[in-house]
DNA sequence: CCCGTTGTTGTACGATCGTCCAACAAGCAA
DNA sequence: TTGCTTGTTGGACGATCGTACAACAACGGG
């Protein structure tokens, strides 16, 4: 059934060896790709593996198990949401409050506020109860997170001691309403998720 | 192995008859203890039945499959949050803003920012975006609940043109902060979630 | 050219999954 | 008591799961 015959012509290989972090990232992008399309449910190791183009049994020689991976997957997801986030930011120019706009609209604009997305989210989620590991990862990159809003919300002149105060309530607002814009895309729109975070970052500044 | 002999002594009945009302609440009572203690990975059929004292059958009598069952889990998991809120708003007597408080304080009770209430949450959400049905389920108890707390803002003078956004809002920055409390209950407490829930409610009033 | 390293394959394995259905028995009516 | 209704059992079934491992082959150094 091969396309080629091994017995004649160039030889033509079977697979391409490739570097173990290349791979890696490989397997992560196909785990964030099974996890949009099937949701948490079908991320199966079978699943993940035809996706990248690869033997099931790859999976097992980079990741010690599926949650590993998830867990890859995740923090490779959110860094490239924060890394979009981070260019917004950069694009709104100077103004501190610009910048702040900009980090809140970032969280709603399609690419982010997308209901395939939520389920990187979800997967890792199932996992944050039961996993010690899971659970202090997620709080290394919530606080992180938070971290770069209070920087911004400093920026804009808030003071030190209300800055981690601040940061949480911006942070759940918009948390909160990108889950809903996901799980519910025609309830609200994007826009008026902007307009709320930007109607509410007024009151703290 | 069994307690008694079949032939000997009185005849003390392996299972009992129940009404199937009775019996599909049982089994969602079941089904939400399992969520909580093992997480969505955990809710087998099977580990239901265990938890819910019966044979593996019975799930399939009376809920069309696992996802029928954790749906309904879901609903009766939320209808009884939203009693304990009433409850809570009820409580607080006749001053409206004191309603209102008690609505948004209630969200953070150790009973409702719970971990293990998060999984079935977590559950009912990875079947949202693949399920039209179970999106549906999902926008008619969100819409819900957004209306009781539109009448709640209502009653604090709060204009009509302005309910509809302000509880976006609101729910949103209450989800928010429940979702973090329970993902990462040591990084800020219920009393700081609260706080700023009712400061957000001064701007808005 | 050949050889060693090692990334990769493919499969076998046992466990567990959801579903199904014929047989059983509890409880009510007669 | 007897018979009927039907809630309930418990195992069979095929599919799919995660994991492990021996064999294979790509590729660079000799």
């Amino acid at each position: 059934m091969k396309a080629h015959s091994p017995h004649s012509g160039p030889h033509q290989p079977a697979f391409r060896r490739q570097e173990p972090d290349a791979r890696r990232l490989a397997l992560i992008e196909a785990c964030a790709r099974v996890l949009a399309r099937l949701g948490a449910a079908g991320a199966s190791v079978r699943a993940i593996a035809v996706e990248a183009g690869v033997s099931p049994g790859l999976v097992s020689h980079y990741f010690s198990g599926i949650e590993a991976l998830v867990a890859a997957t995740y923090a490779h997801v959110e860094d490239k949401v924060n890394e979009a986030i981070d260019e917004a930011v950069n694009a709104a120019g100077q103004n501190p409050r610009a910048r702040l706009d900009a980090f809140v609209m970032a969280s709603f604009a399609p690419a982010i506020a997308d209901p395939q997305l939520l389920a990187t989210w979800i997967a890792f989620w199932s996992l944050v109860t039961a996993r010690p590991a899971i659970a202090a990862q997620h709080d290394e990159q919530y606080s992180g997170s938070r971290a770069r809003l209070e920087a911004l919300l400093g920026d804009c002149g808030v003071p030190a001691e209300r800055q981690r105060r601040d940061a949480i309530a911006v942070s759940a607002l918009v948390d909160g309403l990108w889950l809903e814009l996901c799980l519910s895309p025609g309830c609200f729109s994007a826009e008026e998720a902007g307009a709320i975070a930007r109607r509410f970052l007024d009151t703290l500044i």
